[in-house]
RNA sequence: GGGCGCGUCGCCUAGCCUGGAUAGGGCACCGGGUUCCUAACCCGGCCGCCGGGGGUUCAAAUCCCCCCGCGCCCGCCA
């Protein structure tokens, strides 16, 4: 990279300044006339100001109320008293709004030069020294996934993208369970020999193969016993018993071999799909680590010493959760089972501490149905005495299409390897029916690019709260508000500043001449990243940014149409300056959202 | 039954945290655009009063209450 990161005073916001200037100037004129107004909360409605009417815009209702004045007469007695000379915006009054517009050319001026300077850290806050973990995906090692589960993987590596453009050190983590039961099925039942194998499970095996297909990831192959497996458990007692002395084995780290190896299979196979989505983890915290380095057992102790805590007849350990605000008050929260193993909740819980040890924030990307156990833990964190608390960020599952539960068992599920290989494919024809002079590599190379940023963008477009039904068209669709569409901006500009010459950012002293509505509208667009990301990073909206991708190649693609370039005359090197600023702004943009950037397509 | 989330044009969706100016986009549909930097594009048109009701307020898609619909959760599973 060119660019050091900013330092403590360096800018990196183009609206920095100008909403300083509104607000020491707005609250100066207003303390002139006896009036004050909260400065942080105007500080919060200009920052959500932008792409309204005007670029700042102080609504003065409320102040003028307060002090028995019309706000319309207040607003245009600011106007005329805001300095016109030494002030970078014009004032009017509208209505009872004081609005503020920033000089266009000043506006571009000040907007080119910090992408010039910050190349592709333009985007980038200030460095903070907060470091943040991120847990996300964390599914299990049983088999491959499905859209409804990548759901949080896709949401999660893009807040820790986002978090580390704000400027925080990221840790990410993916908390891989190799412990309970669930984890113990798939070495379970292929730690048995064939003939062993109840004849449903047999049956999910493709016949005469004695291993994974050379074309099947490890993934498809060892989870396809799995559904077969787990509905035979919950109707036959004997296997069930049979499960549960295997998994005691395995939580008292006497498993055999195969079961840690076929977790790291799997979990191989599973990584692999994500990568192909431009996920990857920092670290993969094996929750077997806590059950071997004892802080499973110190947290029992801890939990058996907690307030609240009681024992079962039959021996089973809890904590009395009434009290605590949780769905049905007098239920109790089982810690150690009855033969003395522990649960999930209670290593999850050894798992954060050995968390809040390490970061000052921690940050968990959980499905909805773990609302529950979300509450669970600071039930249990305040019975240790823990004071602090992960920060939650949940999101909905993705239906399957016909509006049931994805589910592998009910053969709803849609999985994310079929998806991408279809997205792939579909964009290779697309590739092929657009571009006969590109040779077979570019053209893979493309599709792949396009295919699986398709499938992470129409997952990132909606918020992540929004329960969404999956639907092939959609995941599918190439035009519009999808990621074709953005790498398409991306690949136009690329090719247009190729031909230019060059490829770098914009030069200062080059924005004189930018006035057609389209290029001022861009430049806008271009300089409300900064706010974007401070914004999504401190409400965890991922999706804001995917929408303000969309705004920013939609405005670079109108002015694509409506303003020459390479034939202009006079404003030829202010346009490529501008072309160049909304690549490198679009690229850092793509990025954030672990999307491709494609130099052609 | 209880808890949580969601409900915005025919379909999908932003805005809701921090109430404020004619509620933004996309798909579909209709009509235009390629002797000119990639038409996965652009321009124009059509389409919603924000699930229903009540309340707070000068002002409510946004806050509060009730109701309806959908989803998730309520294990000595994870």
């Amino acid at each position: 990279m060119l660019s050091p990161p900013p330092s403590e005073s360096e800018e990196v916001d183009p609206w920095e300044r100008p909403t300083a200037e509104v607000l020491s100037g707005v609250s100066a004129l207003l303390a002139e006339r006896g009036l004050s107004i909260d400065i942080e909360a105007l500080r919060l409605e200009l920052e959500g100001s932008a792409g309204g009417p005007a670029d700042l815009s102080v609504p003065l209702h409320r102040v003028a109320r307060q002090a028995g004045r019309d706000p319309a007469e207040l607003a245009g007695e600011l106007t005329k008293a805001w300095p016109t000379r030494g002030s970078t915006l014009n004032a009017s009054a509208k209505g009872a709004y004081l609005n503020f517009d920033a000089e266009p050319n000043q506006l571009a001026a000040t907007t080119l030069l910090l992408i010039g300077l910050r190349g592709e850290k333009y985007g980038f806050l200030r460095p903070t020294a907060t470091s943040v973990c991120v847990e996300h995906t964390s599914a299990n090692p049983n088999g491959p996934f499905h859209i409804g589960r990548v759901r949080n993987a896709i949401i999660g590596d893009t807040y820790a993208r986002i978090l580390r453009a704000a400027g925080h050190p990221v840790t990410v983590h993916y908390y891989v369970d190799d412990v309970g039961r669930q984890a113990a099925v798939i070495s379970w039942i292929w730690s048995k020999p064939r003939a062993e194998w109840p004849p449903a499970a047999l049956a999910t095996l493709p016949t005469g193969s004695d291993g994974p297909a050379l074309n099947e990831k490890p993934d498809h192959y060892y989870g396809r016993p799995y559904p077969a497996v787990s509905a035979l458990l919950k109707e036959d007692a004997s296997l069930a018993a049979d499960l549960g002395s295997y998994a005691k084995q395995v939580e008292e780290g006497r498993a055999p071999p195969l079961h840690r190896e076929l977790s790291a299979k799997v979990l191989d196979g599973m990584l692999a799909s994500l990568a192909r989505l431009g996920i990857r983890y920092d670290e993969l915290v094996w929750e077997s680590r806590f059950l071997g380095d004892g802080s499973v057992d110190k947290m029992i102790a801890r939990l058996k010493a907690a307030p609240h805590a009681v024992q079962e007849e039959n021996g089973a350990w809890a904590i009395d959760a009434t009290g605590y605000g949780l769905p049905q008050e007098s239920s109790r929260l089982i810690f150690t089972r009855a033969d003395g193993t522990s649960l999930y909740a209670t290593r999850d819980l050894a798992y954060h501490e050995s968390k809040f040890a390490a970061f000052p924030r921690v940050i968990d990307v959980l499905g909805a149905d773990h609302l529950l156990h979300s509450r669970v833990l600071s039930a249990l964190l305040t019975e240790i005495g823990e004071p602090r608390r992960p920060e939650f960020v949940f999101y909905q599952y993705i239906q399957a299409p016909g509006g049931s539960k994805m589910s592998t068992r009910a053969g709803t599920a849609v999985y994310l390897d079929d998806l991408l290989d279809e997205a792939v494919s579909r964009a290779h024809t697309e590739v092929l029916a657009r571009r006969e002079d590109l040779d077979d590599a570019a053209v893979d190379q493309i599709a792949e690019a396009v295919g699986a940023s398709a499938v992470r963008y129409s997952i990132l477009r909606v918020a992540p709260d929004k329960p969404v039904q999956f639907r092939w068209e959609e995941a599918l669709s190439f035009e519009g508000r999808t990621a074709p569409f953005l790498l398409y901006s991306y690949a136009r500009a690329t090719t247009l500043l190729r031909k230019a010459g060059r490829l770098e950012p914009p030069y200062p002293s080059e924005a004189g001449q930018l006035v057609a509505p389209e290029e001022r509208r861009l430049v806008r667009t271009l300089s409300r990243l900064p706010g974007v990301v401070r914004y999504a990073a401190r409400t965890g909206h991922v999706h804001s940014l995917a929408t303000y991708a969309h705004e920013l190649a939609d405005a670079f693609h109108s002015c694509y149409q409506a303003v020459p370039v390479l034939r202009a005359g006079a404003e030829r090197e202010s346009r490529i300056a501008l072309v160049a600023a909304t690549r490198t702004t679009l690229g850092t943009t793509l990025d954030l959202l672990g999307l491709a950037r494609p130099e052609r397509m």
